[in-house]
DNA sequence: AACCTACATGAACATATATTCATATATTGA
DNA sequence: TCAATATATGAATATATGTTCATGTAGGTT
């Protein structure tokens, strides 16, 4: 299990540490584990979390520059689902870790 | 691969966002990835990565305190080590996938 | 066009965070 | 005990970040 150490570039240090970023606020944390059970409009995000349209949005649009979420249109909704299944996986682990203890 | 959405409690979202908040942070990142190849003094630490001792031992001591990291003495030198294969895996699978793109 | 509804955006604010500098503590050896 | 080395700590500062409020925009309906 154990690895060969080899130098993180500028770039990939960028992109990890922005990664881990996204799951660092229980907010965005909260967002992304909704949508892992399914497609939500912002609206109803914001209700089933109790929070803000306008913090829900925010958040959305910082999921979105990462392309850790996508929407489809219907109408003026627009229903977010998740988009990197990756990092969505990493994200479950690390819940179901935390609740060990 | 799709599972149940079940409500997250504030200790879970707590202990999940501080874990990732562990790894957000390129110094950080620089640390624990250096140490996934072996045990290092603070000075080699601070030396090999091109930082300052204090702030080294700042984020050691943060990551301490997550228990991501432990140390041993020898004399006046402290060896941090990972405590945490959990989250080093976590980290390095993320980094090979950022690798890819 | 006027009016909803849904969502996005920008500014302002408060808070959190990382780094640096200066200094403190602790262990070892002379 | 004094000096030297290794590490930790605290204060200060600059910057980043999350939320809120107010407002803008876009699509749908009448």
């Amino acid at each position: 299990m154990e690895q060969q150490y080899e130098q993180l570039d500028e770039e990939t240090l960028f992109i990890v540490s922005q990664t881990f970023k996204a799951l660092s606020d229980p907010t965005r944390i909260r967002i992304l584990h909704l949508l892992s059970s399914g497609e939500f409009s912002v609206t109803e995000i914001a209700n089933r979390l109790s929070l803000l349209q306008s913090t829900v949005s925010h958040q959305l649009r910082f999921l979105k520059n990462l392309r850790l979420v996508k929407y489809r249109r219907e109408g003026t909704t627009l229903y977010y689902s998740h988009d990197d299944e990756h990092v969505l996986h990493i994200l479950e682990q690390t819940i179901r870790h935390a609740r060990d203890h």
